[in-house]
DNA sequence: CTTGACTCTGTATTCGGGGACAGGGTTTAT
DNA sequence: ATAAACCCTGTCCCCGAATACAGAGTCAAG
């Protein structure tokens, strides 16, 4: 009634198997109890705990840093002011990210509407040519 | 005098020889011409070619893509039509990530602002659950 | 009691994007 | 003419994040 099989918490979180077994290997879900026999039993909240995973993956967190808020979560009592600390880096980490793809945006914007419509030298459009300037970053 | 040798490019774009190398095996850069004795002699263009790559891959376009919007540049008649149809594509997928990217921030920021400054719990920051809601995206 | 679906462990492979290094040839300075 | 500093090709190795597979054990149905 209580505990999932493994191939349950796949498809209801949407991963194969393999990957839970290897966010288990990785420590970012909890080692779950096992049958005698040796099959693991999942509770419900690992699909939670999984899609938090797969969530912030969207957001180029790497497993490293998940695995970090995870601990944070897990943990009632923690000095808040360590994941503070590592929350407000990740924030200036994605300010940047959105800046510069800001940026890509335009120049993609500009390519795609200022050049003539069919055939035509892509030198019209000057703008590939601001992408060629300078050192990246 | 015209040219240059893989080092002074690599040092010119603060990359290193082999990643010159592999991008000429992956079709980044024109095949440069060789000395006699098979040394590669590249124009300076080079060095703006991979500010380029650079610059793009800072913005999560993979290789392959870069290697298209190099080919549009390359050709200097092209059809526009084909690398609008992409780079619109592309600027959806950037405003999504974007998008994302701003929801995360949110979630980080009050994770960082609203919890008590120090030891507490963390379940006091009701918002790290907003983040387990849900299935992924 | 056998078959099929499921699970286990462990190892290998993939993919992108390079980095490292071996074993050799070349160019430049001394 | 020899050492240092280059360059060449080729192959293997690295990381992250899985995925695949081999070989074995288990469970439920007929």
């Amino acid at each position: 009634m209580n505990g999932l099989s493994i191939k349950e918490v796949a498809k209801a979180a949407n991963v194969n198997k393999e990957t839970i077994r290897y966010y288990e290997s990785r420590g970012l879900i909890p080692i779950p109890p096992r049958t005698e026999s040796g099959y693991r039993i999942f509770p419900k909240e690992t699909i939670k705990r999984i899609n938090f995973i797969k969530h912030a993956q969207e957001l180029d967190f790497t497993l490293e840093e998940i695995k970090k808020l995870l601990e944070a979560y897990d943990e009632e009592i923690v000095d808040l002011r360590e994941i503070k600390e590592f929350t407000t880096q990740k924030i200036k980490e994605i300010e940047f990210k959105i800046r510069d793809l800001q940026n890509m945006k335009r120049v993609l914007f500009n390519l795609a509407e200022k050049c003539p419509d069919s055939k035509a030298s892509i030198f019209e459009c000057p703008l590939i040519q601001k992408f060629t300037e300078g050192g990246s970053k």
